[in-house]
Formats: C-alpha cells, structure tokens, sequence
RNA sequence: GGACCGUUAGCUCAGCUGGAUAGAGCGCUGCCCUCCGAAGGCAGAGGCCAGAGGUUCGAAUCCUCUACGGUCCGCCA
C-alpha cells in the first residue's frame, strides 16, 4: 500500500467529477498532478499541486480550483481537513486511523513497500565486470556494492532483474596474465625469474603458478608459448575468476550470469552484431579527423571500418575494426550488447567507473542502433573511493604494498559496514572512506546509528516478552493508543516508504534508501528519547498492556521497514550492539 | 580544442526530477544529565544554492554562456 499513491488517486477522482460537473474543461492532462510530504509539518501530512498545475490549462484560477478540490476531497472519510495554502497548494490533514492502517500493513503484509513500478519487466544490471587479471580492489568494491543494491532495489520494485558479469577474456590483458602464470609456474619449480614490464608481478599469482604445476607438472618447462600459451590463459582466467567469486561472495554479491569475451570470438556473433548494422546502413570506410588540441606523436591518418555512432548523438563515429582488419574492444562489446537485446531485456543498466565515462555515449548509440530505440540503456558511473585512515589521506601504492583490496575491506570493518557506508553517497560523487569512522560505534557514523535503532526495538521486544506481554499480533493493537502526535510523526515517516521505493527505482538510485533508513531511525531515536521526559511516550507502559502493545506495534512497524531497507542494501539489520 | 561529472552552511553532504520560509550530521554557542531508558538530550547562530543571463504563476532543480575542480579524449583493454 502506497498511501501517497492512494490519495493522488482520490484527488484524480475528484478532478474527473469536476471535469464531469463542469467545474474543469475536457481533456486536461492530470499527468503533472503531485501529492507529496509537505516540507514543512505545519503544512499537513500532505500536499497537492493540482489546483496550481491545472490554472493554466484550465483557464481558471487557481483558487477557484483550490476551493471546489478542497470541497469534493472533504467528503473523503480518511482526510480530516484540507486547507488552501500559498499560492493555490492544498494541504491535507489524515485522520489517525490512517494512520493505524499504515502500521498494520507494515506489520502484517509482507509486501509493504514493494512496487509493481517494474510490471515484471525483464532488466539486465551489469556491474563489477573487472578484467580477469587480479583480485578486487577498492574501486571495484563501490561498483560491486552499487549494482548489487540498484539490482535489490529494482526486484523490490518490481523489476525481473538479472545481475550480470562481463568477463574481459578475450583481450591481450589475459595473455599477459597466462605468461605471469607461467613465471610462477617457472618459480613453482625453483627457477629464478624476473617480471618485466607487461607482466603482472603480483603475489596473488603465486598459487595458480604452484597450482599449474600441479596439473601439468614439468610439461611445460623450456617450451614456447605456442605450447602452452592457449592452455595457460584459460587456466589462468579460471583462477582468477574463481578468486573474484570468492571476493564477490565475501559482500555478499552473487551473480546470475557470467558472460565470456572469449565466446562471442569465432562463433559469428561479432560479425551478427555488425552485420545487423551493416544492414541498417550505419557502418562504413573512413578516416576519421585527428583529434583536435594535443596530437599523438605517432599520429596519422588511416582508413578504417567505422560505425557511425553519431546518429544516436555520440561526438564522433567509432572504430570496431582496426587497420590491420582485427576487431577493436568495441566490436564485442556491441555484440554483447545485442546478445542482451536479443535475450530479451526490456532494460539495460551497465554500471561503469567513472575513467570509463568517455565510453557511455558510443554504448548508448550502439544499444539505439541495435534495439531500433526500443531498449533503453542507462549507464551509472561510480566515481572514486578516496581512503582514509584515522582522517589521514591513505595512499595506496602498488610497489609499496599498500594497494588496499576488497578482501582487505572485508577483513577489516566487514560487510555490512563497507556495503552501508558505500551507499551513503550519490554514485557519482567522490566518497571518502575512513577505516577507523566507519566502525565507530556513535551517533556520528550512519551505519552504526541505523543499527542502534534497530537494535533498539529488539530491545524492547526482549523486555517486553520478560514483562509478560503478548506481541504475537502486534497488528490488531489498538492504534488509538499510540497516536500522540510524537507517534504520529514516526507513522508518517514509515508511510513514506512505499513512495520512496519508486522514486529511488526509477531514478537508479539506491542511496536514498539509505538516506531514508537515516531518517527513519532518527525518527525512532527521537521518540526514544521522548521518553526520557515523558512517561507516556514509553513503549513500555506500566500496568497498560493494550498500550505497550501499541506502542510497541508502531515501532516495531518501524523496524520492520528498517530490515527491508537494509536487505535491499545487502546489510543485515542488528538484533543487539556489541 | 572537445566530451562527461561536479560546485548548496566553517567542514562532509542530502534535496523526492519545477513548488511554500533550501535541510541533516560534524564543528561552534548556550542550557540539561545524583535515580527510574544518557555508548547522551534540547535549543540557537550560521546561506547571494560558484557567477551572469534566459524559460514561467514559481528555478538549487530546466536552457545558454563564464569561472573553478575531477575524469576522459585515434586501432590501449
């Protein structure tokens, strides 16, 4: 149940009876009518735009629109005032038992807050999608965390989402990977090697070079890579596939689909891809113009097989094949991209890092081109993770080992922590991350102030159960009982939800679930501490069984709304501070 | 030279896609906490929403230009 949704609907309602009595001309387009959360509580529970979005079209003024609305929408049994304010807004005042309404969906209808914003539309999310190379590090860690919860957030809103994973294995980068391999491999049987530049020094492949050796034993000592190259990546690539799962796992991220580079070459399916806009007449021969400002040194003009991308409004028409007739990276990755269309998805979503913004406009011209404008293609850019220890600037170097990795995150302040934390930024903006704030265990550090709310309501429910009160069936409580107007603040905060839900799934924007969650226990704390001062705002009443019961119910309706948050977020909400 | 992102309180950031007097946390100032729910609570000060034009009933939000910061810029992956 979607309350705001609900009363926009009444509001429609009325404006077709106006239209039908006369009071409003035929076919005016209630499209931009708007019932929100006033900004100001003053205001009401809610607010409506119509009479000002109307006056124009309409030809009235809005006032006069204002008036007969406000008249029409008294009627209703679930609004207890309607006032015209400012300019022409109506502000609506609830009656409590609405409100009562709210808490005991939220207690007893599991599919509180989930949409059909989605109508089951078929969406692929791909994120992560790092090169095969290596572990994850810290930037692959907010693309990963990011996707993930955008992937929750659009399959509570009612999306079929499926997580995807690009494997780069088709590019130079894993043969680089299978010849470091292999000098492990070397190492592994006691020889003396050095890595030189393009090979991957790292210690990670330390184990797949003992693993290699396992397998293949001595087989490929003193040979060519002609031997062993073909063999070496994929093993290589396996490895560092299964490691990356590991990594992923360990935040809790599982893909539904990993998808190969490597298997779109050869089978015909990068040629399909071209063919098919070869057909709509947007690939050709040409040289493009040298890039304006600083030249390359080495620069010069080549013909070249070009898409001509700027149709769909990119800048400048792209290669997909290179001089010598080899396909670029782009090449398969429009392939990949029609395999998505042709799987069927209504909607795409890549999430990229922000160094790959330059490739966004090329993308969407090749997602236009190939779904003939019927797939849209959103493409979210994560922006960077600056780190931070005790509020220093942390550097991280490779050379110098302080190259700081996902499993590194995990290990340290975990999870739950790295996943909140992560989300408590719009995705493209910078985010610090300071290992020490981000476990502190204060009012300062969102995640930990989200929790404590949470784990204070379990906390009266545990004192609650000692004290010998029934909380089976919060639902049928008796709302009356707990309808001060403190309470009342809290109820309408969890009656937002459901609107919160939509706009964050239509935006891509899983952050304000977090911001929501913030204000959410602020509210929950809030009340807490109302208490302090005033007895009667205790969950626990004395003597009062039918009010704690009340009480009890509304924050724990609260809670209850702090869990689904939390899972769309991948967190897992507290039960009790350590 | 061009593209994209950003610019909101001293600091770090939200701002519900065009609505009312622009919000939160930190920091700052003041008050409160011997006990029954203080790993604190309440209140206050603090703003030319980078700047200038434009669109309209109405702009932090949309358009244009400018300034500053970041990312990127022919076959690299």
């Amino acid at each position: 149940m979607n309350l705001f949704a609900d009363i926009r609907s009444t509001v429609i309602t009325c404006l077709e009876a106006m239209t039908a009595e006369g009071i409003l001309p035929e076919g005016l387009d209630f499209a931009n009518v708007a019932v929100e959360p006033p900004r100001d509580a003053s205001h009401g529970d809610m607010a409506t735009n119509a009479a000002m979005v109307l006056a124009k079209p309409a030809k009235a003024k809005p006032r006069d629109i204002a008036d007969a609305l406000a008249a029409k929408l008294a009627a209703d049994p679930r609004i207890a005032g309607v006032e015209v304010a400012g300019p022409g807004f109506l502000n609506l005042r609830l009656n409590a038992n609405v409100w009562a309404g709210v808490v005991k969906a939220a207690l007893s209808d599991p599919a509180f807050g989930k949409s059909t914003l989605g109508a089951d539309k078929k969406i692929n999310v791909e994120y992560v999608s790092a090169n095969p190379t290596g572990p994850l590090h810290v930037g692959h860690t907010r693309g990963a965390v990011f996707g993930d919860a955008l992937a929750s957030l659009l399959d509570y809103a009612g999306y079929d989402v499926t997580r995807e994973y690009y494997i780069n294995d088709g590019g130079a980068q894993v043969d680089v990977l299978a010849r470091s391999v292999y000098l492990r491999y070397l190492e592994a049987h006691g020889q003396e090697v050095t890595f030189e530049d393009g090979t991957y020094p790292g210690e990670y492949l330390i184990e797949a070079g003992e693993a290699l050796k396992a397998k293949v034993g001595d087989a490929y000592i003193d040979k060519g890579e002609q031997y062993w190259l073909e063999d070496v990546r994929e093993f290589g690539t396996d490895a560092m596939m299964q490691m990356i799962r590991d990594d992923l796992a360990s935040i809790g991220v599982k893909m539904d689909v990993f998808y190969s580079e490597k298997s779109l070459y050869g089978t015909g399916r990068i040629e399909a891809a071209i063919k098919d806009l070869d057909d709509k007449g947007l690939i050709y021969r040409g040289t493009l113009e040298p890039p304006k400002g600083k030249l390359p040194e080495d620069w010069e003009a080549r013909e070249q097989t070009l898409f001509k991308s700027t149709d769909f409004g990119d800048d400048v028409d792209r290669p997909i094949q290179k001089s010598d007739g080899a396909w670029t990276y782009f090449a398969p990755d429009i392939a990949y991209h029609f395999d998505k269309v042709t799987r069927g998805f209504d909607e795409l979503i890549d999430v990229f890092g922000a160094d790959h913004g330059g490739y966004v406009k090329r993308m969407k011209a090749a997602v236009a081109a190939l779904s003939g404008n019927s797939v849209p293609l959103d493409i979210k850019l994560t922006q960077l993770v600056k780190l931070f220890k005790n509020g220093e600037p942390f550097k991280m170097s490779k050379r110098a080992g302080t190259f700081i990795m996902l499993r590194d995150l995990v290990e340290q302040v975990g999870s739950d922590v790295t996943r909140f934390h992560m989300l408590t930024r719009k995705n493209d903006a910078p985010l610090d991350f300071d290992f020490d704030k981000v476990t502190e265990q204060s009012k300062d550090n969102p995640v930990f102030y989200v929790q404590y709310a949470s784990a204070r309501v379990h906390s009266v429910l545990r004192k609650a159960a000692e004290a010998g009160i029934d909380t089976s069936d919060l639902a049928a409580a008796d709302m009356a009982l707990a309808a001060s107007e403190a309470e009342l603040t809290l109820a309408a905060k969890i009656a937002e939800w459901p609107r919160l839900v939509e706009i964050a799934a239509k935006g891509h924007e899983p952050h304000r679930i977090a911001f929501y969650l913030y204000d959410l226990a602020s509210e929950v704390h809030a009340l807490w501490n109302r208490g302090n001062d005033d007895v009667s705002l205790r969950f626990l009443q004395e003597d009062d069984v039918p009010a704690s019961q009340a009480k009890i119910a509304l924050i724990r309706a609260a809670s209850v709304v702090i869990s689904h948050g939390l899972g769309i977020l991948g967190v897992t909400p507290a039960e009790e501070m350590r």
